[in-house]
DNA sequence: AATGAATGAGACTTCATTCAT
DNA sequence: GATGAATGAAGTCTCATTCAT
């Protein structure tokens, strides 16, 4: 057990190490002697805790998106109605990009730069090990929002709530990627931006009939096969 | 001018070269000894006319931007109202998601990658000189559209169209940049994630009070200064 | 006593596994990693039993020099006249090609790569210890056929079987180092090429008078002095 | 021309270097390191003109493999029978064995360690062009041996020469590896060893049958020199 | 204008070995 | 006796860039 956990400690120094690498100069910018440099080891010794360079970047990615995914769930448990749930998730990435935007933009380096050459199938596993269950989690929350009248009427299940995740990940990310740029270019915070880009996507989802929800709700709850984010 | 013409064919074809290669393979993947091989002439040349590699980048990222400007300024030209402007714009881009999704990866790649370690001033002069006037004009278009009774009277002339513009960029790069990836993730075609992303948008952004519109388009007027973009 | 065995079988471990490696790999592709992988120990116990990598191979070469030494020995038992006896050893080197190629390999590799870098005393020592006794009893070899009739008169009791031992073990060795490139090149299975070379030189060695050699045999047996093989 | 003779001393240069200290380090021990240092060059410069350290090996063997073809089928050239030829050429490695043993050490390290890693498809095309025609000329010389009386009729010319031609490689080759090692061992010079590998060789494939022949036999007496070892 | 040639700086990775416990 | 941990020393190869011609 003391071992063990000189060996974990030892693997978290790497990873921190790294990732703040990652965050400052970017992932493919950040050397293996960097790492090893910050991380106050020999190179060789990385090598016994990790078998790649590639393979520090995964765990650190495997980190992040266990630890959001836990902390998204969180987020949404007290929420009510689909509507609810949504916009929760959503402010839950608003202040993802206020607080953690170096882990928001490794995210964005890795999408743009690492996912291509790493096999689908890989990056499939890493999320049903995660647990986040995306694909049905988000259909049924659409589903949900319809039934219980939150939601537009016109949504599609299968669809919607899945291009709404892709357009508040890729904005978010491009916002932490560009950072100042973005400031300037469109004069506000990036913070203000995002928020208003939720607000817009919101009022895109929302239903505009205030009185037939309450009724549908009842009709469906048999087929929702709830999964947890 | 014999001699000026000369130069500039060397030029677009190390250019054409590296964009290619740059689109297939990804920017950092691509070496100077690839693109000098793609475009039949020894390094040493290369630097004849580029002082270095990211200059080569930089000169492509300024053919790209000026030509999708260009584009779509083309593709609003027709349009009347406001919402029918920023539909166009968003289905445009759409389309170029559609077909040039090696161009939209390598801006996906620039955002993520390079865009961190040039300084804002270079690319604010660099839309400077393409003409987008992004700022002004995503403004103007937000107030039109409330005077013409087409979106929404509660969005805000210096944030919303912003945010929108980011949101519905950084959800075209996303899909480019993942690819297959995405698709496969939530099982959907990735044109048909991007254009429901842009009917949620749209729904968000447009008025919901039919009546009243028409009346209010003649109070501003004078207000608009029109920018090109 | 518990104790020696105890020791006495990791060795064997440790042997066994890295000959297996080394059979399969080739001597140079195989590391230390390997080799206390495949015995299912830490690095660090190999060299508490070994002194370095190099001792391993050298322990292992012994074993297989040893066994094979001993083998031979058997076979050649029952041979009566020298002629059968050296028929009996070349076949004895074919069998091990077929059913030990991999052994085979290994002592090819041995001679060619490392042979060099120890000290001909070292392997002059290992032989001694082996009591293959080559020298001497390859002489009498030659000097007990050409006694019996067996062999021709004019080979060279200090030179002819070492010529052949050489060359035979220089073709079975060149013949299980190039494996299937071998019979592709020459278009016969590496079997048949070796007992061709076997045959070649049989008929080389063989007495063309048949009348004569018994009469001789008497003669020398004085002489001899036998060393086992 | 200028240029490309330029080209072509750098490219000298460095095969000789390497092949010098492939000669007497092993071709596994030397680095790149060492063969740049020897010639005189940066490493990075080497890869101008290799594109591996593979490659240079490959380059040497190549090399070497076109000169001795060259020089055996010039040895072959004046000799009347079959028998005459196939003596000629055992000479002539002989001959190599004495006079450039270091080249025969390296083609031994060669097919101890390297032949197996590179397909048999790039050994073959490497015979091809450099026009050995091995299998079909082994065959031919049987044939022709056979018909002109010099061989035993009860050879195979589909195997006996490449089984006699493996064995006498083998042999060469063995002797080079193990140098002074086999010297001690067998208390014998190496060339004695080898040129008496070679008498018995051809004492197995000359025709006993002492009818046919003489008539032949006269036409060469000058031309054969017999060695009593 | 073009380029042949060279290269400095550094990237990632491997591996036999040591040593304190 | 066993081993977890660390590591020094090397190894191969890449690549943007320079400069004399």
């Amino acid at each position: 057990m003391a071992y063990s956990s000189h060996r974990e400690r030892q693997r978290r120094r790497i990873l921190d190490a790294a990732g703040r690498l990652f965050d400052e100069c970017g992932i493919d910018r950040v050397t293996v002697a960097d790492i090893v440099n910050a991380a106050g080891i020999r190179a060789s010794t990385l090598y016994e805790y990790f078998s790649n360079k590639d393979d520090v970047v995964w765990a650190i990615l495997a980190d992040i998106m266990a630890d959001s995914a836990a902390r998204a769930r969180e987020r949404m448990e007290t929420a009510k109605t689909a509507l609810d749930k949504i916009t929760a998730l959503l402010e839950f990435m608003a202040d993802g990009l206020t607080n953690d935007a170096s882990t928001v933009r490794f995210m964005a380096q890795f999408d743009a730069m690492y996912a291509r050459e790493w096999s689908p199938d890989r990056l499939l596993s890493l999320e049903a090990q995660i647990g986040t269950g995306g694909f049905a989690f988000f259909g049924d929350l659409i589903r949900d929002g319809i039934a219980d009248g939150s939601l537009r009427a016109d949504l599609d299940p299968d669809l919607t709530m899945h291009a709404v995740i892709n357009a508040v990940i890729g904005a978010q990310r491009r916002l932490a990627s560009l950072g100042k740029r973005v400031e300037l270019e469109y004069r506000q915070p990036m913070d203000r931006l995002f928020r208003e880009t939720v607000r817009v996507i919101l009022l895109g989802l929302r239903s505009t009939e205030p009185s037939t929800m309450k009724r549908r709700k009842r009709e469906q709850p048999a087929k929702r096969r709830r999964r947890s984010l």
